[in-house]
DNA sequence: TTCAAACATGACTATATGATCAGTGATACA
DNA sequence: TGTATCACTGATCATATAGTCATGTTTGAA
């Protein structure tokens, strides 16, 4: 099909439009005022149409260089062609996308949340939308492309995988200071005995992060049992504010709570945790959802603060 | 105008192309079946459109890809293009173009007439035009693209010229025998003397041919007064062959004469008048009309018999 | 689980095309 | 008859695109 036009060299899509330029403007030297490179650029490339076509698509009067009938019925022709093409761009590029977001409902909340205005920035006003998924799941997620952007731990990716750091997390006991005993130290809460005797919440969902803190609960000879078990850390925040219960809280989620009276410790067991989080994303998705490199930088540089 | 299609890479008639081929087949396999090379371009070139357009112009259907919604949008816009640009390119081919060939009378009447149909061959069955020119105005006419062919002694180039030998022109001295004096031998009429009592006959449009021959005469001493001026090599080769007149013919145009008892000399003074003829061209003007380098070799090829 | 088909991708090479510069003609106009 | 404008051309460089090869990944089916 087409093999006609093919076959043979001198038909670009930028010929085409220099010979627009030409046929719009009416000479060569009208097409490109005062820039002599241009101008023979323009003259060459009008040349190269004509060999292309064996047609005559211009026609000298005076020293001036003029489109000839053919000519000018070739500038319609290329000029409702660019025009479709035009069209098309911009029609495409105006589909609202819906970009996804996966990660831990924590960091969404805590991480996500708090810049999704900037982060829409990034993406055109896009639409965004959140997804709630165990770290485990979310690598395969990206790949298959059910999720744009993904929030996990680094050492959940494979070797080559594309990423960007995030924030290194870090895991705190956070406890109102009433539920300490009545002139014992803040430090008190760093004994592994006490937490014995705090009322606690946990997620009851069965996470990474929940089934890692029972690990080191059990760990450090706590039979644990908490009192409440959430749904989500904003929860086990609120509980922890109100001062109800104890609760294990990531760096993300302890921001002002000191203020309010809780007493913030480093939770020891789950210093080695290690969650170095990182962006993750797919990039043939990203190539063609037309997101480059310089938004995710941006993106990653805002999920930083 | 179009600024947008253009200020990014990734768009080229041949990735559309290459799109539509695989719009049309269904999938990249069927659109280049057992050629793996073409498979993988043709990949990449439809992940380069759906970067530039930053829309997903294919899905996938089980492992197979094929167009989405506006994939097949542009594969009808990229059929719609090319359709008419190749109706463009045919209509221009097909457009009867009419070559103009230049001479002197006696070539156009002895050299081109007799390969006209041959030279039609090579220009596309065209309509071909003869035109008569003094030869110091043919190299100016191929200049200026009033004649598309010429054909003119090599000497009236400039240097740097396009063209393609012929032959070379001899000049004969042509008479019936009963003009000489009975028992002379032909030979005779190689006398300048026997020159002054012969009835020769000679342009009378001042022609270099013409103002070269009475020249000539001159200097040999005879006081040349053709008995009938004519105004082309063909009336002059009529009275030649009825034993009218004596004359002086180029060796294109004495194929023959012997045959009917015409005693054919060669012409002394104009010995070394050295008629190299040649073709010459407009090389622009070829290109724009399409006619190829082959194309032209051929024709001289025919016109050299 | 294994295999082959279909597609994707990295790393090249080759080629066409675009860009730039310098210089030459042609033409109109003062 | 200069002179400025406009167009053309040869030469060369820079870059985008096409083409090739090897290999990896996903998927459906045996």
């Amino acid at each position: 099909m087409f093999e006609k036009l093919f076959e043979s060299n001198g038909l670009s899509l930028d010929r085409l439009r220099s010979f627009l330029s030409f046929a719009v403007a009416g000479s060569i030297a009208k097409a490109a005022p005062r820039d002599v490179n241009r101008q023979s650029q323009i003259s060459r490339q009008i040349s190269e149409l004509e060999t292309f076509f064996g047609a005559e698509l211009t026609e000298r009067r005076g020293k001036e260089l003029v489109p000839s009938a053919a000519g000018d019925r070739l500038a319609e022709l290329i000029r409702q062609q660019l025009r479709d093409l035009e069209d098309f761009q911009h029609e495409q590029a105006k589909t609202k996308k819906a970009f996804t977001i996966g990660a831990g409902a924590s960091i969404l909340d805590w991480l996500v949340l708090p810049v999704i205005g900037a982060i829409r920035d990034e993406l055109g006003q896009a639409t965004v939308s959140l997804e709630t998924f165990r770290s485990h799941t979310l690598v395969e997620a990206v790949k298959n492309g059910r999720v744009d952007f993904a929030i996990v731990r680094k050492n959940a990716l494979p070797e080559n995988a594309k990423s960007k750091p995030l924030i290194d997390l870090t895991f705190h006991l956070c406890l109102s200071r009433h539920l300490l005993k009545r002139g014992t130290p803040a430090s008190a809460a760093d004994d592994p005995k006490v937490w014995q005797t705090l009322p606690f919440t946990a997620g009851k969902d069965g996470g990474q992060l929940d089934v890692t803190l029972r690990q080191a609960m059990l760990e450090a000879g706590v039979d644990f049992h908490p009192v409440v078990e959430c749904n989500s850390m904003l929860q086990a925040r609120q509980l922890i504010e109100s001062g109800e219960c104890a609760g294990v809280l990531p760096s993300v989620g302890i921001h002002g709570l000191e203020a309010k009276g809780i007493v913030v410790r480093e939770f020891a067991p789950l210093k080695n945790y290690g969650r170095h989080l990182v962006l993750h994303w797919n990039e043939r998705q990203m190539r063609r959802r037309g997101v480059d490199g310089a938004a995710i930088k941006q993106i990653a540089l805002v999920l930083r603060r």
